[in-house]
DNA sequence: TCCGTCCTAAACCGTTTGGTTGAATAGGAC
DNA sequence: GTCCTATTCAACCAAACGGTTTAGGACGGA
């Protein structure tokens, strides 16, 4: 099972009809009513997918005599960004680094001898 | 089914054992059996999350012999943070509008009739 | 009090997921 | 050719997912 929060997170948003509904959310708060009847299916099933972007995080339940107003939690996006933008960078200084190795050996070939001083490591 | 591009690809990301097959990834390309030594579970199992993250688009595997070294497709990500940073930023703005609201509000109370020149609207 | 509305709970169902084991395929080394 | 290694394929399984239907609970208004 998907015990981490972060793994709930993405899989919260790994479907369309739960990415509509932030999306929908950014816009304002929403009742479950209000919500529900942007979608072909039925109001429980927009309310588990709710109870999903709830236990993750992204969404928070108020309560307002019978009607529930649904509020995104925007914050929690973040820890998503900053995981994509973690590997992201680490992809690219690695290729940086390729970059650089493979100029040393095209300066290698030019000028042979001078290679060592394009060998960034760490 | 998640049919839609964007589903598969959070989808593929909310799992531990895949985060970490792309983290590893972006250390550079490795052969099936070469990340398969790093998880408990079978090597039969990391070549299914191998596909899962290829049927995403974030994974290659190329061919060299019987080896096939897997390669991170790491311009794929990009569809996700821009997703993120899209409905972070729509949340964004709708709070500013909103203490633009409040703060032509708290001005009416200060100045009654000059309210107007708050009300910034779409 | 009674009614209608809003929402939650629970049972059920077909499909997908994440794992297993066992067997098959294909290259490289000898 | 024969063997070893790297990978894939296939069958199977339990659990989770995404939906349904039916029922129930709680509040507000006439």
């Amino acid at each position: 099972m998907l015990t981490d929060q972060l793994s709930r997170t993405f899989a919260a948003l790994a479907d369309p009809t739960r990415r509509d509904l932030v999306a929908r959310l950014t816009l304002g708060d929403a009742t479950l009513g209000e919500l529900a009847g942007s979608y072909e299916m039925s109001l429980q099933a927009v309310s588990k997918h709710l109870t999903v972007l709830e236990r993750a995080g992204l969404v928070t339940r108020g309560q307002a005599g019978t009607r529930r107003p649904v509020h995104l939690e925007v914050a929690m996006l973040d820890p998503l960004t900053d995981w994509l933008e973690r590997y992201r960078q680490q992809a690219e200084q690695r290729y940086q680094r390729l970059d650089a190795v493979l100029a040393g050996l095209a300066a290698d070939e030019a000028y042979p001898g001078t290679a060592d001083q394009n060998q960034e490591e760490r």
